[in-house]
DNA sequence: TAGATTGTTAATCGATTAACAATC
DNA sequence: TAGATTGTTAATCGATTAACAATC
């Protein structure tokens, strides 16, 4: 393990590394160089060299990485099997998708409840997990210690919530709501899932005007399109 | 509009902006400075100045920013009010979270319906959008051309649905299967929400043991932890 | 051994920050 | 006018790519 730190925009590439090398592990594939893991992720060969040399010596010159060895290495360094304890907050839609879908016990997550503040969903639960008040999250992590805090909550409420979880001394926040979130304690590592900025950074992305095809070029006015001084007025709603 | 390609990582930015200046607009907040900006979005105000500058001039020296002006500004250039047409593809409960919770006829954007491979859904709602059966995509798109595929499928149908969107001549798809997507025509753009990623890049922030708190670093084997021969070894899992 | 491929260092590229003239 | 703040250019910093010695 490497002392310096790691940044942040290697880390976030291990686990795009980690699904594959799943899916090669899946098909009984052996070993990988950084060459053919490179063709499969799009990232460079030189790039994931380096990026895997931060978490430790995984591979061998003149044969590559075996697959098997290397997957537990990156599990380890994503703290897979460190059985982190979650709570989810918010029980909405978005809450019942996730724990319905995402395969947390897989990896290593438990999930220990889901908490709301609406009262008529107490007693009842999602895909098995129970729901409580969120009254009682503080006194459930004071008792059981609570790794990560998933946050699908209003983006009203996000800020106190994030409070409250604070004091529960989660260690992390996946947070859902669409604002950002500050904690004056640095102990606690958030992490942003902005539908809102990822929907519209697509939707810049197909409204740029090289990627533009002809049925929008005619939809959008063109002289305004390319006007500097019309744009600002464009599309002006209250 | 200036010509030059706008990078990626600033237009990744603006919908962040936007979203505060949004804020600013409720609180009938009518300037802002790029410092306050700054501030207020956890980004530095050079670099907000820098972004903006990308898209048009939208400030004064000595002022700062209109921020009804500045928001319509980028609204245009997000393509908020393009009027966009979008269909979600897969009706899980995923896609049911979104079409009930994200805004979109608010942000221009217009939900077609949703399509699913599950006969058993056929001609039922989802919070007012009808379902229609995979089969029938095709032929709705050739029909009404549609710009954003919100692809909320499984991991598994990814790539078939990838090529079959590109078939119907989608611009963007917003992808939520968690695996990289591939089209040999480069005119879609692609959108990764890929939450094993996120969670995962969450957790390696939590493990990384600058940030492991106590009682972590007794749960996980100390020596085991740092020990660098140990670590491809630890955990491993069938 | 010869061929292949890592781990790592050096060179390049791009993004961020700093600085300031322009100007509201 | 004086003070404030933009837009833009130059300096710095960091990330990516290229290259290659080490070595399996």
């Amino acid at each position: 393990l490497k002392k310096d730190k790691i940044p942040s925009i290697v880390i976030r590439r291990i686990p795009r590394y980690y699904r594959h090398l799943e899916a090669l592990h899946k098909k009984e594939i052996k070993k990988i160089s950084s060459d053919a893991l490179a063709l499969r992720t799009g990232l460079s060969s030189s790039k994931i060299r380096q990026d895997l040399a931060y978490f430790g010596k995984f591979g061998s010159q003149g044969y590559g990485y075996d697959v098997a060895e290397l997957m537990s290495g990156l599990a380890n360094a994503l703290g897979m099997y460190n059985n982190y304890r979650a709570v989810v907050v918010g029980a909405g839609r978005l809450a019942n998708a996730l724990v319905a879908n995402f395969p947390f016990k897989k990896y290593g997550i438990t999930i220990d409840a889901l908490y709301d503040i609406d009262s008529s969903l107490l007693g009842t639960h999602a895909s098995g997990y129970p729901i409580y008040h969120l009254s009682e999250l503080q006194n459930h992590c004071d008792e059981h210690p609570v790794d990560i805090a998933i946050l699908s909550a209003s983006s009203d409420s996000a800020h106190t919530l994030t409070n409250l979880l604070v004091e529960c001394k989660v260690k992390g926040i996946w947070n859902f709501t669409n604002v950002e979130i500050h904690s004056s304690s640095k102990k606690v590592v958030i992490e942003n899932v902005h539908f809102f900025d990822s929907l519209f950074a697509l939707c810049c992305r197909v409204n740029t005007y090289d990627n533009l095809s002809e049925d929008l070029l005619q939809r959008t006015n063109m002289m305004a399109y390319f006007s500097e001084k019309y744009i600002p007025f464009l599309f002006l709603r209250e």
